[in-house]
DNA sequence: GTGAAAGCGCTAACAC
DNA sequence: GTGTTAGCGCTTTCAC
């Protein structure tokens, strides 16, 4: 029993009104008598009237009060964190949210973009994965309202969340150099990715500022998996001068190498850009650069907001990091007796803002 | 400088052609005359053109290319992973995503479907978590395919794509069981949850094959955070006649839990419901119920796009369910020397099927 | 091969 | 207060 879908005449014969009338109702706009109202609603209810959003937005000439969020993979505890922030602010202005996932490929996100530019929607929270955003530049002065999130885009001036990648990675670094290690590894992604990038700049500065040699052999870029990065580690632990201790540049090297030294029942220390949910809980000590990604979404979400209300000069905001230290040196032995060890909810038990403020202000 | 955005009639008139010819060959249909075509190609693309999808599918009398997501909270790696596997399948039929949070709300979850159906979705895939959907059999009359997610519909008859509940909540139960415990403490979800009633069924089952008996006073439910779930685990503990042992029902049950019992140094055994991915690096052991969230929704989506293939007898797909053990008896103890302790990457330590194949089969 | 006309379902402007 | 008309940008007849 497939009927057809009821259009506003339809409602409008079934209620022995015209057409405006049921329109007029719909939109709840006055100026109905109270009568046809009743009427109208009740055709509405038997029919299973619901107005069409594409005939609608259509005819009123505007977009699809919807946003676009084109991020890397969907299923990465850092992004959909961001899809939830971003979903918290636009839900309340009755804007559905598209979400995409590039799978870090330029011409995937290309597609993905100007496919989202066909159907319309007012504005796109971007993750940047192309090199080259300037074909973008069009659709802008189109209208189509865009904030890019995680890495600033290249070739356009847009306004852009980012994280305090470089305080983050110094604090990581300064924390394994206070505890006494000069033989530190970094992993990491491809170093063509911006954010690593800045976290291989806060290394390095961190290092350079104590007066620490960049440890060129110990520097392994490339992995993508814990798998890889696990062994990546084991590689670097065989090798002649092994490090003593790991900076993991994100959540997957950090997962990563602490298997690896798990399995070999190592001591090595380990800091982490990226926060584990679960990290209290692990078996060994660790620092992690901990952000909230969700208000990183959620910021996002404001300024296209602002955007869509009228707001043209660029903005850039920075969502501060915290290093914080899960464990204590006796954790691991069967979790520590005291009440100031390792512990997943709750306060947590070591922190050190590597920022002030949440930093907004003109950019671009 | 913001432009309009261009239509056909635009490009026609810069290319110097009817506005049909435009049509042609911007939707790729042959019979237009190489010159012709070239002029096209050109307009659009100096005048910045992209095809309004709305328009285009009003005029068709079709829907949007798209489906939505209605799910409980884009935020929890449950869902997202499920998000990841909807949009693996549909992004081949370039339809668009729409993803919303219900946030276990019923009344949210209606405006959202309903506010789906205006977008004219062609079909949705929903973790119900309404207590009724009649309301959309008369959508579904008219034209939108359904999926359910995780949990059964109620008043309506859908495809289904479902987890072993059962098959895991005694496969964990028996995993405490085996190891001797008596007194094991439930803690879980309100039980108006369908899957919590499939878990504690699951529970009460095994423990009735063991002659066992149901330790009333050691079931928790209600906790919905971790922290939630470590208080309950304090006060069970600190009860007369204590548990042994912990069946987690989900996995921030779990973690609060092992955070508890890790604050205390305790020892009880605990098995869970729902995977960890770091559970392979935690101090205490455990068995947590696995399953495939990503195929779950790589399931539910085709179960969908077989249904807008033309399909009409109804589905339902049980997702099989594999209980792991995380961590030996030694482990916590600073990792264990042998190659067969925890370890997060690659193989898997002991695993156990609670079902043998993917069971799919007409239902309803 | 190509283009003019009609119309998808709705809203905006205007008459009654 | 209410209904009629036109038209959003596109596709679909159906002429030429």
């Amino acid at each position: 029993m497939r009927s057809r879908r009821p259009t506003m005449v339809d409602v409008a014969r079934e209620a022995g009104v015209g057409l405006k009338t049921v329109s007029r109702v719909v939109n709840g706009e006055s100026g109905v008598s109270p009568e046809l109202v009743d009427r109208v609603f009740q055709a509405v209810a038997k029919l299973g009237f619901r107005r069409n959003a594409m005939a609608r937005d259509l005819r009123a000439g505007r977009s699809t009060a919807s946003v676009g969020l084109v991020i890397e993979d969907l299923g990465n505890p850092f992004y959909s964190s961001v899809a939830r922030g971003v979903e918290q602010l636009t839900r309340d202005r009755d804007f559905v949210l598209m979400t995409a996932s590039s799978e870090e490929d330029p011409e995937r996100e290309r597609g993905l973009v100007l496919e989202l530019c066909q159907r319309r929607v007012e504005g796109m929270i971007i993750v940047p994965t192309a090199l080259d955003h300037s074909f973008l530049q069009a659709e802008i002065e189109m209208g189509l309202q865009v904030v890019f999130l995680d890495r600033p885009a290249t070739g356009l001036i847009a306004d852009t969340v980012l994280v305090d990648n470089l305080g983050g990675a110094i604090a990581a670094t300064d924390y394994l150099l206070d505890r006494g290690h000069h033989r530190i590894a970094v992993l990491g992604h491809e170093a063509k990715v911006w954010t690593m990038r800045q976290r291989l700049a806060g290394f390095r500065s961190a290092l350079a500022r104590a007066g620490v040699p960049y440890p060129e052999d110990l520097v392994c870029l490339g992995p993508l998996t814990p798998a890889d990065a696990a062994a990546a580690t084991a590689q670097l632990l065989d090798g002649g001068d092994p490090p003593t201790a790991f900076f993991a540049c994100n959540n997957r090297m950090t997962v990563g190498v602490l298997a690896e030294l798990q399995r070999r029942g190592g001591a090595a220390d380990v800091s982490g850009f990226d926060d584990i949910e679960t990290a209290g809980l692990f078996a060994q000590p660790l620092a992690l650069v901990s952000y909230d990604a969700a208000e990183a979404g959620r910021r996002a979400a404001q300024l296209l907001l602002e955007r869509l209300d009228g707001r043209r000069t660029p903005q850039q905001v920075v969502i501060p990091t915290t290093l914080v230290r899960y464990g204590s040196e006796t954790a691991g032995r069967r979790a520590p007796a005291t009440g100031a060890g390792a512990r997943t909810p709750g306060p947590r038990a070591a922190r050190a803002s590597t920022r002030a403020g949440s930093g907004s202000g003109a950019g671009g």
